[in-house]
DNA sequence: GCACATTACTTGCAAAAAGCAAGTTAAAAA
DNA sequence: TTTTTAACTTGCTTTTTGCAAGTAATGTGC
C-alpha cells in the first residue's frame, strides 16, 4: 500500500478516482497490455506496437508506472543499451482489470482478436492465473 | 455492437483500446460511478461530486457518453427544467470493470470507502447483480 | 580501433484538451 | 412578475499530447 509522493494529491479518497487518475489516460494500460499479454519488454518493442504511441509519451509514461511501483527498470545484463521493463506484482494485479474492459469493448464494439476474447469467456479465472503465473516465473 | 460513426476512427481493433479510447480519460468512469453506486440522474447532482468537474467538461462527457449509447438523457416529466441521465445496459455492463478498479486501488493504494471495498470482496458477483438488477427496473 | 548501427531516450514547437470564471437560456417558484 | 434553479455555453489561460528532429551510450562488423 503506497502512500502518496511530496506533490501527488488526490482530487478524492475513492478508489475508483486513484485508479483513474493513476491509469486514466489513453497509453498506460495499453502499455501494460503489451507486457502482459504480448510479453514485450523494452522500450522498442513498445513502439512498434500497434497504436503507435510518441516516443516523449512512452518514456513519461513508463516512468510513471515505475512511479508507481507497476512496473520495474533494469539495464539488460547482457546488452547494456537496452532496458528491461517488468510487471510488478501490483502491475500483475491489473489483469483483471484488463480482462475486464476486453471483454467489454468485445460485447458492445466492434472488435478485433476474437481469439484471445473466446478464451476470455471461457475461462476468465483460468487466464489470469496463467498471466499471474507466467509472470511470478518471469520476475526472478 | 455499434459500428463507428464518420469521424471516428480507431488507433487499432484491439478491445482493450476500444475501452481506452472511449473511457480513457480522468472524468467518464466517475460519472458512471456516480450514477451506478450513488444514484445520480442529474447535471446537478454530477456536479456536485466530492471531485469538482468543471461544468463544460461535464457537459462534454455527458454528450460523449451518450454518443457511444452508455447513457440516455431525456427530459424530466414533471420538472422541464432537468434532464435525466440514465445508464443503459451498456452502461451497466460496465460494473465489472469499475469494480476490479475499485479492487485494484484498494489493494494497493491508500483510499477510503473501505464499507463499499468490503462488499466488492465478500460478494463481487452479487453486488455487480445488485447493481444490475436495481437499474434494469429504473429503466423502465 | 574505428565507422556504423542500435537502443533509449530528450528537446523544441504546434495542436488539442482541460480547467476556470463568467454569462446565457428556459422553466419553475415565490 | 420578479427571482431562483437547472443546464448548459463562451472566452481565455494552462496543461497535456503529439510530431519531428536530435543526442548519448552501448554494441557490432571489419
Amino acid at each position: 500500500m503506497r502512500n502518496l509522493t511530496a506533490g501527488e494529491k488526490r482530487r478524492s479518497g475513492c478508489p475508483l478516482n486513484a485508479s483513474v487518475e493513476i491509469l486514466g489516460d489513453r497509453w498506460s494500460l495499453l502499455i501494460i497490455r503489451d507486457m502482459m499479454l504480448r510479453g514485450f519488454r523494452t522500450y522498442k518493442e513498445f513502439l512498434g506496437s500497434y497504436e503507435k504511441i510518441a516516443t516523449n509519451i512512452l518514456a513519461d509514461r513508463l516512468r510513471n508506472l515505475e512511479a508507481h511501483g507497476i512496473i520495474t527498470v533494469e539495464r539488460d545484463a547482457s546488452d547494456g543499451r537496452k532496458q528491461i521493463y517488468k510487471l510488478t506484482e501490483k502491475g500483475i494485479d491489473l489483469a483483471p482489470v484488463l480482462t475486464e474492459m476486453v471483454l467489454w469493448a468485445a460485447g458492445h464494439e466492434k472488435t478485433e482478436n476474437e481469439a484471445l476474447v473466446q478464451l476470455m469467456k471461457k475461462d476468465k479465472a483460468g487466464l489470469i492465473a496463467e498471466i499471474r503465473k507466467r509472470w511470478e516465473k518471469a520476475r526472478k
